[in-house]
DNA sequence: CTTCTCGGATAACGGCACTATCCAATCAGC
DNA sequence: GCTGATTGGATAGTGCCGTTATCCGAGAAG
């Protein structure tokens, strides 16, 4: 198919798409004259994947560029695509290491890994975005006010770590690798969403029963 | 204090403060005279909070201005004022309801909440950004090739229902009103950064018990 | 008195996701 | 084979948004 057809099925302007071939978010079709390109359904689904990300993941396009060289990229081993693409993700600022909140937000996080005997996370917590996302938004806490400890944080860490054996769960039931790696990627970065929509649904659903609509 | 310390003590430059006032973020300082006005300790905390919903929640400006009125507004309700700032938060685009991945993803949704028993979120769908949230990423999900379906989504609105029962527990474990207000108005905006976090961590610890560094 | 700082108003900036405009090559319909 | 529409590439422009820089005249400080 061409251009405006791959815009058609995608309901993507053809300026938008032509704007991420730019940006390399998406392959270049097979070129064939100076004038004509010829894109295929892995063209289309990419698209989609790549709209999915940016509109319903609000992932930035470079970090979508980023994202999709890991998945991509044939010669990692699967744990490393995986860890990847969830490190590119759309971080918080870095935190600031000299700030008496960020301090003992790094003291509380520690033990609460401890608690919890995440060993495995605790290695990595000189790397990981995610624990620095998890630094920076305790320290928010502390800052205005509200004490967010290990003790508070730990039924929160509980019922997380379900959700993600059920995410990976999921993920081993698809049968070829390609489809289980993209599954993840869309487990880290649409799964969220969701499971972020599920939460306030869940929210306003105890709300209610304890307060009723009045 | 003045504007100087108020930025000192925030770490926010005076520009940023000067601009916050004019969106109407930060009620005006006492006016001592032409050329000074005067900011006490609940300026530099409303300062903060607004820095947190920016900074740590992505909170757009228009969006904290809207949390915020409905924080100030004495005259609502608890469960009000509580509804008012889940639904002033940033919402995915509108789903076109023509799309037939919206509409397959309409019907997943509604058996899911049926399943579930959820009464109330079920008499809230039609004006719930939450719920709209959901149908939008389950159908990106779909539009990719991925059913996301109720049977999948089950267990994890279960767990994320367990999660807001934690976060009305820890509200109502606030001994004043304005605190307890505060708080919720927090346990959405940042608490949804804590939990992806944790999310997150959760994911990178149970990848690596799967199937190790390698 | 004069230099410094204050706060208010306004304009400018930078990043980002698009979008509109040109253009020459080429395809489709007659 | 001619002609008008369409194609894809290059480039510049747009709109929004959070922030910052520039002026300015009115006090405060030494």
């Amino acid at each position: 198919m061409r251009l405006a057809e791959l815009s058609e099925r995608s309901g993507v302007s053809t300026a938008t798409i032509k704007y991420y071939l730019r940006e390399g978010l998406l392959p270049a079709g097979r070129q064939i004259n100076a004038t004509t390109a010829e894109y295929d359904e892995e063209h289309l689904r990419r698209l989609r994947l790549v709209r999915a990300m940016i509109q319903v993941g609000r992932v930035p396009v470079a970090k979508v560029r980023d994202v999709l060289g890991h998945v991509d990229d044939d010669s990692l081993p699967r744990t490393i695509r995986l860890g990847a693409a969830l490190w590119a993700l759309p971080q918080v600022p870095e935190p600031d290491e000299d700030d008496e909140y960020v301090q003992a937000a790094h003291l509380e996080v520690d033990k609460l890994l401890d608690q919890l005997g995440w060993e495995n996370a605790k290695q990595l917590i000189t790397i990981s975005p995610a624990y620095r996302s998890l630094v920076v938004a305790v320290a928010a806490f502390r800052r205005i006010g509200y004490t967010f400890g290990a003790e508070l944080l730990a039924p929160y860490a509980e019922l997380m770590y379900r959700t993600a054996v059920l995410d990976l769960d999921n993920m081993e039931a698809y049968p070829s690798e390609a489809e289980r790696i993209e599954f993840a990627i869309l487990g880290v970065i649409l799964n969220e969403p969701v499971k972020q929509a599920l939460h306030r649904l869940a929210q306003e659903e105890e709300t209610a029963r304890r307060y009723g609509f009045e």
